[in-house]
DNA sequence: CCGGATCCGCAGGGATACTG
DNA sequence: CAGTATCCCTGCGGATCCGG
């Protein structure tokens, strides 16, 4: 992450007024976690594990098409370590080891989940924003 | 985005048995839409801009703190050509340039709002999560 | 053979200076 | 004030190698 301290010196009207006794190193650490979960790769790789349940490595690489080994590798111990994802490594010959979403993971897909289905409800709309707007540009 | 389609080949199973017989052109569409909507910077200026309202340039800038220049306006000029954002340039010396919510850039916030509630509520289980895998790595 | 660590080339993001 | 243009460097992705 590491980002700027937002200046103080902004006054801007909120729109709803929100209660907004929030201590700001919880809200840093909110956008910490904000950063790190706004991310195409995050959220692909949750999104497939919470549509399979528990994925191999190599299922979750052809589900998640087009991500490199190397930032699967890396999104996914990310996810491990922040305890999103439970990573099961079974000690046999060929290797085997197997992805699945812990219950906090498992709430974080729930939280997406309103964000795909915005997705899916305006595609059409994006789609027709983007002509009107190529059109004004000209 | 420029992914790989998915190989047809894999075969697992799924969790909920969802009646996916959706067009695969428009699934791609819909994960081309949460690529981009994915990004930390999309996010945070989302949220600042449906905190306050309307913003001008600066202000966006200040309130989404650390971001470049060149990322404020590129992100801010997709949005607009999304349909998500409008962007009022009043033609007055010194510049004066609106930023605010379409209403589909506000209920793409609401989706997100869950994303914010969840981070909120499991920030400080996140961080346990991390000592814990910290101190087993040892 | 599977999972993943390593090396490298290149696009994309950050910092800075400049303009209407 | 709100950008654009430029340079620079990080960090992604592809290829390759490795350990079990």
């Amino acid at each position: 992450m590491q980002r700027a301290a937002a200046d103080p010196e902004i006054e801007v009207k909120r729109r709803d007024p929100i209660p907004e006794d929030v201590d700001p190193a919880i809200e840093a650490l909110v956008e910490e976690i904000i950063c790190k979960v706004a991310d195409k790769w995050t959220m692909l790789i949750i999104e497939a594990l919470h549509e399979h349940g528990t994925l191999r490595y190599t299922q979750l690489r052809k589900i998640v098409g087009g991500i490199s080994q190397k930032m699967l590798t890396q999104t996914v111990r990310r996810l491990e370590e922040d305890g999103l994802v439970l990573r099961t490594v079974h000690p046999v010959i060929p290797p085997h080891v197997d992805y699945t979403l812990t219950p906090m993971g498992d709430s974080l897909s729930k939280a997406f989940c309103g964000v795909w289905i915005w997705a899916e409800k305006h595609y059409d709309e994006v789609q027709a924003a983007r002509s009107a707007f190529a059109a004004r540009e000209r």
